[in-house]
DNA sequence: TACTCGTGGCA
DNA sequence: TTGCCAAGAGT
């Protein structure tokens, strides 16, 4: 992993809030080609919001990427651009908790500081055999008081590191390589027979099912965009328009509520396309993505928002998964309808 | 404390 | 197809 090749505490961070509730998998596409970009800490804090985000674009979460830049203008303000080695000015920075602040200091620093994160915490529920949910209290704070008594006075980064890969590759959720683990006999799960049960599985909330219908817009060569507004899912990137339905609606319920939203915000529509449906999920939600292809007849200067913008120029901007699917599906050639005026 | 915020891989 | 899961933090 690259991000174990260096001691830089800029790009160990990156590699920290971008690995945040993340696969490495997912990481490892995005933290080379980030670091080319704003390759020190004072390029990303002069860098363009939107260029953050486009950097960030697919890797979710982007409030991460927010606070990650707002993070890089915390040092060059707070600490004339120098990252601080001090721990509590590392929890001070925007999007660093308690985890990535441990993580930074023992990781780059060398400091001995304790670590909880997903593998490191399913290792130390079964090693003490912590029976309550790691998602908060009593059994969080027990992780973090184990964490602490097992760090040794040196070597806290490998110590750490040691700890992750324990987990990720011998302690794992389901059906974890027990003959194989190196503290098994130190393991009181194992001893009591409960590493099937620990760490408790709390249940999940009910997936709510929402539906969208949105539309690719077409004036010429321009497509209508609009920049998500905070406090909508994926604020601060960009989006084809749509509109909400009800997830029972009817298919030509859900295609005029769009036609009426377009000619509101755009011009009238002139001819549709109906594409295809696109689904993802959203935490709690399950959400269906009817896609159209629409074309407005005469172009006003549209609603507050939105914006016309050439199709050659999408690809630059900061999307989300489910706008890159939607992009993608631009790509065939349409097969119009007039529609009726 | 409980909820929000994305995505892709895999069983 | 569906649910589970991942190097959490902010509110």
């Amino acid at each position: 992993m690259p991000w174990r090749e260096t001691r830089d505490p800029y790009a160990i961070l990156v590699s920290e809030v971008m690995l945040q509730q993340t696969t490495v998998a997912a990481v490892r596409g995005y933290y080379d080609r980030f670091l080319a970009q704003f390759p020190t800490i004072a390029d990303l804090a002069n860098a363009k919001e939107d260029e953050v985000l486009s950097a960030w674009a697919g890797l979710g979460y982007y409030r991460r990427a927010r606070n990650l830049q707002a993070a890089a203008c915390a040092v060059m303000q707070r600490h004339a651009g120098v990252f601080p080695a001090d721990f509590e000015e590392i929890l001070m920075l925007p999007g660093v908790g308690r985890y990535t602040a441990g993580a930074v200091a023992s990781s780059a620093f060398g400091q001995s500081r304790p670590i909880v994160e997903a593998n490191s915490a399913r290792v130390l529920a079964r090693l003490f055999a912590v029976k309550e949910s790691l998602k908060g209290g009593a059994g969080l704070k027990a992780l973090w008081q184990y964490s602490a008594e097992l760090l040794p006075d040196r070597n806290a980064r490998d110590h750490n590191y040691a700890l992750m890969e324990l987990g990720s590759l011998v302690c794992t959720p389901k059906n974890p390589a027990c003959t194989e683990c190196p503290v098994l006999t130190y393991c009181e799960a194992h001893r009591l027979d409960l590493v099937a049960q620990i760490p408790r599985v709390e249940p999940k909330p009910e997936k709510i099912a929402r539906a969208f219908a949105g539309a690719i817009v077409r004036h010429a060569e321009n497509v209508l965009i609009r920049r998500i507004p905070a406090g909508e899912w994926h604020a601060g990137l960009y989006e084809f328009p749509k509109v909400e339905i009800e997830p029972w609606a009817s298919e030509s319920k859900g295609q005029d509520d769009l036609k009426n939203h377009i000619s509101q915000v755009a011009g009238p529509v002139s001819k549709l396309e109906r594409l295809s449906d696109i689904r993802f999920t959203v935490t709690v939600h399950s959400v269906t993505l009817r896609v159209f292809d629409m074309k407005v007849s005469r172009r006003r200067s549209p609603a507050p928002g939105y914006f016309w913008l050439p199709v050659s120029e999408i690809e630059k901007l900061p999307l989300g998964s489910p706008q890159k699917k939607v992009l993608n599906l631009l790509k065939s050639p349409p097969e119009w309808f007039e529609v009726e005026p």
